[in-house]
DNA sequence: CTGTACCTATCGAAAGACGACATGTCGAAA
DNA sequence: TTTCGACATGTCGTCTTTCGATAGGTACAG
């Protein structure tokens, strides 16, 4: 059906998180979609019931392991933060995009 | 899962369909399913599940038409080719996946 | 004490892609 | 001449990801 609303391509919500995750550290589930959301525009709003399966998904993978904490707002929450496994998977997720990427861009590059 | 066997990005099937037409002109479904597995390297298998109702799906949006004819190897063949509201479809999905694509590399990117 | 922003979570539906299967044709080799 | 492999089209059920809706709960300001 027509895209208009697409925002972020399907399958690459696992690596924006877990790239937040690496940039930035130890965040909340709530906090990630704002970020995203952020980082994307204001067009883009991540709900909760794409996130949370996400991260239950990544946690299941063990590529992010949780910790209950308290937010600066003095919530309490549950904090999200890379394993080994998970950091290197950021790199595995980001060479899989790149090839991917690439693949598209070989069509889109070829006049014959 | 894993993602170890992606090749192309979910969702750009249709693209890559409407930009090898562009590009080649009027082909048939095996034919097409050949070029993408061919131009994507060989470990790409490209199911005859995605294609045909990609294909189907690509007619009913009214981006592509059909004809029968003969194909090189004397079979008969459903030949597609690009309507003009595919000619504009192709640019607009170049332009949505440009749009993601930027949307990703912002994360990639991002040092902070 | 009431509303609002914050925060986690689940459910069902939709959509795309895939593997497996079904069906059939052409030409060449055995 | 039968059989086999490449060509060609298509369907079906399943899996995965995402989304909208819904629900439950807490901290703080007014």
């Amino acid at each position: 059906m027509s895209k208009e609303k697409s925002e972020i391509p399907y399958g690459t919500l696992d690596l924006l998180i877990l790239r937040s995750l690496e940039t930035i550290g130890r965040m909340h589930g709530y906090a990630l979609a704002r970020r995203i959301e952020q980082v994307c525009g204001e067009s883009l709003q991540l709900s909760q019931g794409s996130i949370y399966p996400a991260l239950i998904r990544l946690e299941q993978e063990g590529w992010i392991d949780t910790t209950w904490g308290v937010s600066e707002t003095n919530r309490k929450v549950k904090f999200y933060s890379l394993t080994e496994a998970g950091r290197k998977q950021v790199a595995v997720e980001i060479a899989n995009w790149e090839k991917a990427t690439a693949l598209v861009a070989r069509f889109l590059g070829a006049t014959s």
